[in-house]
DNA sequence: CCGATACATAAGTCATGGCTTATATATTTC
DNA sequence: GAAATATATAAGCCATGACTTATGTATCGG
């Protein structure tokens, strides 16, 4: 299941900070070591994480190694989600009838009509 | 940026089980906890982070809390992913002919056509 | 009310992982 | 081929967070 390394891989900051700069263009490693505040190694080490869940491709280019964004991981994620996204307006739609946006339509949901019941909650925190 | 709680929420392996039982159906705490093989305690931690970034939310049932999944949180990941899929097919249609599947149409994308020049590569392991 | 049940919260332990410094490996230049 | 540059790898430190064992707080049944 690649999309479990792909969820770790985007759960770090400083990943995600590097996902960000490989956005706008590619980059060498030094590059991105500098635009963050981080050691080389550290970024290095981050790359490595990317790369085997597919977000960053390297490309050698004389001594530099440029690394840029790849569909693998992104597209194995997406997917994931999309089938997740399903099970969540199946559970919705049980017992709401008015439910959220259809898939191809991202947009913030309708909120939940109403509790079943009141009942004297707990504290809520 | 609520998108940065969900994966952070998702990143974790026994948070993605305890996604994955609800995704069948709603569950109070106790049956989650004897489902994984951790102490309820623990599944309660990882319910109030799951909560925070609204993948779940709590509907409280005589004395038990019927977890169930919420919507807003995948929406909200879903949509981060949308926009970065963009740049990502972006910068593949740089330069490459022939590009990947299109965002509505999840597919395994074409493979990058071939390096830019072979120059002896470093030991790539 | 009182015991039992179901869950949340507190506090402490321990492992995972992110960061560092040091060093090894490639590649270009002279 | 030697020095310089760019990056990867090794090893160790340290903080974050995932887990545990208490214990507190509601809710139901008698």
């Amino acid at each position: 299941m690649t999309y479990v390394s792909v969820l770790h891989a985007m759960g770090d900051g400083t990943r995600r900070e590097l996902l960000e700069l490989l956005r706008r263009q590619p980059h060498a490693v030094g590059e991105l070591a500098t635009a963050l505040r981080v050691t080389q190694p550290a970024v290095s080490q981050h790359l490595r994480v990317l790369e085997h869940a597919r977000l960053v491709a390297v490309r050698p280019e004389g001594r530099r190694r440029v690394y840029s964004l790849a569909p693998g991981g992104l597209q194995e994620l997406r997917a994931y989600l999309e089938s997740f996204w399903a099970d969540v307006l199946n559970a919705f739609a049980a017992d709401d009838p008015n439910p959220p946006a259809p898939p191809e339509a991202p947009a913030t949901p309708a909120r939940r009509r109403a509790p079943r019941r009141r009942r004297r909650s707990r504290g809520s925190r």
